[in-house]
DNA sequence: ACAAAAGTGTTCCCAATACACCCATGA
DNA sequence: TCATGGGTGTATTGGGAACACTTTTGT
């Protein structure tokens, strides 16, 4: 008779200060006590993968999902020290401002962790977090979901930092601002916010309707 | 006490009769006894996921892989009528005329099926399936997979109609060839084919080798 | 000689790229 | 007035798309 545990990890990916971060815990429990690691845990009898990765989330971050995608599943055997056990890892994307992270139950710690200065993560995560950041890396260029990782109202300044941090290279503020306006996907608002020297910067809103009409008409979302 | 069985199941594309074909079998056993399905099974303790899935193709269709990634996992509670069972779900491809198929163990039977005809499919295998052609219309215009699909030595001929068949498109012939040839991962043989009319046509050979030596410069394969 | 499939070049156009100066504000 | 970040236009180029005739063979 087969004895193989069925998990769920999260890789829940944040945009702050400018940096691409990682939601991380430290556990509270063996094997792995104290070590950071992926929110995530076992899968419920009678639960979906979806619902026990959002389960866990709330109750191990208090973090709810704005983007959630399945990533992949890791199950080699050994990969957890206890029992066979087969994860699937999930993709996630929030706006880290409209969150309060909290530990709470199997979690003794949460944390924001810049992908820049990331501690020794328990299991294989690290492996999981690396599959994650080049699906991110990839579907930003042909899935507008780096506005899943802005607040709703941003700066094009923004967009634009964020898409050169995430891919890691340059890009031209004129060609960049020419083609994302040329999709019609962003509300200009009548909103300036002065950030400290400068001249004051428009807000911007990414309006999700008009992108699944276009999108249904045949549009493609594409950023080189 | 988590009570949940994780199984692997196969999608198996081929190339046969200027086709795209799946592999499925005819179930021995209850539910969906004489149902054709996906070739899949348990996976055992102590394999891995990859060596479950071809230790199951081999029992139940005697097919060896040359090519395989994972797809997606299938977890819906109620998926199975019996158990609660998690799916992971695999991508493979094969040169059809480089095996012989032969049901054994688990299998009533084997067979090639044209896309254009399947059967009724047994659990949610037609979801399953779906996500697979979705993979391989994708995959197969920004990596070389099509030339896992067709014989070692092929016609350019061959190429083009794979292409048009999987991507359900017109394709310019001059335009394509001219396109694969500027990669320069084709070998020319000095073979030539005569399909019953018509002028003979030249074979050519994938050089895998240049490939992936022309990968790690930095050479993206992409065709629209 | 004709039917059938193979093989081959040129023109046009659009989209990607490169590139530099002025504007509005706070200190 | 200066330092800082915001906002804008044009010229060039390279690749994608459209397009038709000649070649080689079997019948």
């Amino acid at each position: 008779m087969q004895n193989i545990r069925v998990a769920v990890d999260a890789v829940v990916f944040g945009y702050k200060d400018h940096q691409l971060n990682v939601l991380l815990i430290k556990r509270k429990v063996a094997p792995f006590q104290g070590s950071w690691a992926l929110p995530g845990g076992l899968v419920l009898e009678n639960e979906s993968l979806e619902t026990a990765v959002e389960r866990e989330l709330k109750e191990e971050t208090n973090v709810t999902i704005d983007y959630l995608e399945q990533l992949y599943s890791f199950g080699k055997p050994g990969r957890d020290p206890r029992n066979r056990v087969i994860s699937v890892a999930y993709f996630a994307l929030v706006k880290p401002a409209h969150h309060t992270i909290k530990a709470d139950t199997d979690a003794q710690d949460v944390a924001w962790f810049p992908m820049t200065e990331l501690p020794e993560l328990a299991f294989d995560h690290h492996i999981i977090l690396e599959k994650a950041k080049t699906r991110l890396r990839n579907k930003l260029t042909y899935e507008p979901i780096g506005f899943d990782l802005l607040s709703t109202k941003f700066l094009f300044s923004d967009l634009e930092k964020l898409y050169m941090t995430i891919l890691e290279k340059k890009i031209d503020r004129r060609n960049f601002r020419k083609k994302i306006m040329s999709f019609e996907i962003l509300e200009e608002l009548d909103e300036k916010v002065s950030e400290g020297r400068g001249r004051p910067a428009n807000l911007f809103k990414f309006n999700k309707k008009q992108y699944f009409k276009l999108q249904k008409e045949g549009f493609l979302f594409d950023i080189k």
